[in-house]
DNA sequence: GAAAACGGTGCCAAATTTTGGCACCTTTGA
DNA sequence: TCAAAGGTGCCAAAATTTGGCACCGTTTTC
């Protein structure tokens, strides 16, 4: 028997006959009593919390209070924390990366509505950047509100997207692209999009995209999208968009 | 790293990425090509839909449709969830910060009263300053590994800490301090502490501490730590010690 | 038509983790 | 005092996981 299948038999026999030796756990579950005991530690660490009263008539007790994560989170509430571990991912060198991660897939988990699924979606595309020490911020405009519910849909239905676009320079060129991938640099978001007319990948400022919209009915394939690890190989580029 | 956690990292990378190879996910995860595969077999035996393209250019894709399981948190996990949010907020550039804080309120009343309030004191003596433009990265070692079990006990538990410490002039010594706090000047993590042998604080670049361990059953009380708001008094010893 | 870049399978020895047993400790109620 | 309860440290055996290796079938590219 697995050990997390064991360990989730256990969790179930305590919940169930609310007081318990660990014996009869051992017997139970089919594994001796030195295993059991493990058991039961690692199932504190993971947060459980079982109270055991020493002594003759003495047994374990689960907390039924513990390890209630019922929360029903609101489809934007969930949305914020995934952007916040993945800002902190991408912050480097931050502890407890991981164990935010692993929280948030369970949470992801339990909310199995279709709207949280576009919205992943929707952040599967998204890579985050270091912050750059030297970034000018002096002239990030105001985003589209209408580019997220464009670029929802883009990324889940990979649809591709046409819209109006004005270089560093001011120069305006209408765009058709699918989008790939979202690269965020701190205030700065950029869309990276494959362009077929031009047979290459471009990106694009969100803050310079005006006009976006879904081209009904034509989709796209994914593609390997150059990025190495975390680490942004756009960075002149961006910095010569500033 | 153990088998569900390197799961994990490949669903996320999946997710990431769009599309990758066998191979990239290995060199990802650190494990060989064999054992990717295998993991990719045992995700989908657990219901994860993984597109196969096979020939030249191929890849594997994640349904982001596809099957999600049961959740549950552990304490540890929001922990650190409660990490990345407080250290977004601190970032001050990111959207959403009071959405995720709401999320994270409703997790909370899930968990144990007492549990709670560890949290709620951990945050209390986490101090985020902002990044500094004139910042010099470049000795920002490695952090050891072992260092996040060991504050993560020290915090909750309020249990005192032992460990190696190499001052910036390369000086060695050994200390056992009280954790108060942490600092956190991206990238850079510093422990916040009270030396009772110095009867002073005394701060710590977490890249700098080694060999950590808990000294089990020593505890000790909380101090007030003079930080002002959220400007790092300590800005002028930090920059000493690059 | 050959080569290269993909995913995928079977097998096996080595590495790693888990397990069970044992000795032993402390606490508690009868 | 004794028996029944939880709990720890240690170690060797058992089980599982891992990483090579050889090899297959496709598909694209040259």
């Amino acid at each position: 028997m697995k050990v997390r299948h064991r360990h989730d038999a256990i969790v179930r026999s305590l919940r169930r006959n609310g007081m318990t030796t660990i014996d009869d756990l051992a017997d139970e579950v089919g594994a001796s009593r030195r295993t059991v005991l493990r058991d039961i530690s690692a199932l504190r660490d993971e947060g459980f919390v079982i109270h055991s009263d020493v002594g003759r008539g003495g047994g374990l007790q689960l907390d039924p209070q513990s390890m209630q994560t019922t929360a029903r989170l609101s489809v934007p509430e969930v949305f914020a924390l995934l952007i916040s571990v993945a800002a902190m991912r991408a912050a480097g060198n931050l502890p407890f990366s991981d164990l935010a991660d692993a929280g948030l897939a369970k949470i992801e988990k339990g909310l199995p509505s279709d709207k949280v699924k576009d919205l992943r979606a929707f952040l599967d595309c998204l890579h985050i950047g270091q912050l750059s020490p030297l970034q000018d911020l002096s002239d990030m405009g105001p985003m589209d509100p209408a580019l997220l519910p464009v670029f929802e849909t883009a990324f889940l239905q990979r649809t591709c997207v046409r819209f109006d676009y004005r270089d560093a320079k001011g120069r305006r060129s209408k765009r058709e692209v699918e989008p790939q991938a979202m690269l965020i640099l701190p205030p700065l978001w950029y869309l990276v999009a494959w362009d077929p007319t031009r047979d290459d990948f471009r990106h694009f400022r969100m803050d310079r995209i005006s006009r976006p919209e879904t081209i009904e009915g034509q989709t796209f394939r994914r593609r390997h999208v150059p990025f190495e690890d975390d680490v942004c190989p756009y960075r002149e580029l961006s910095r010569k968009h500033h």
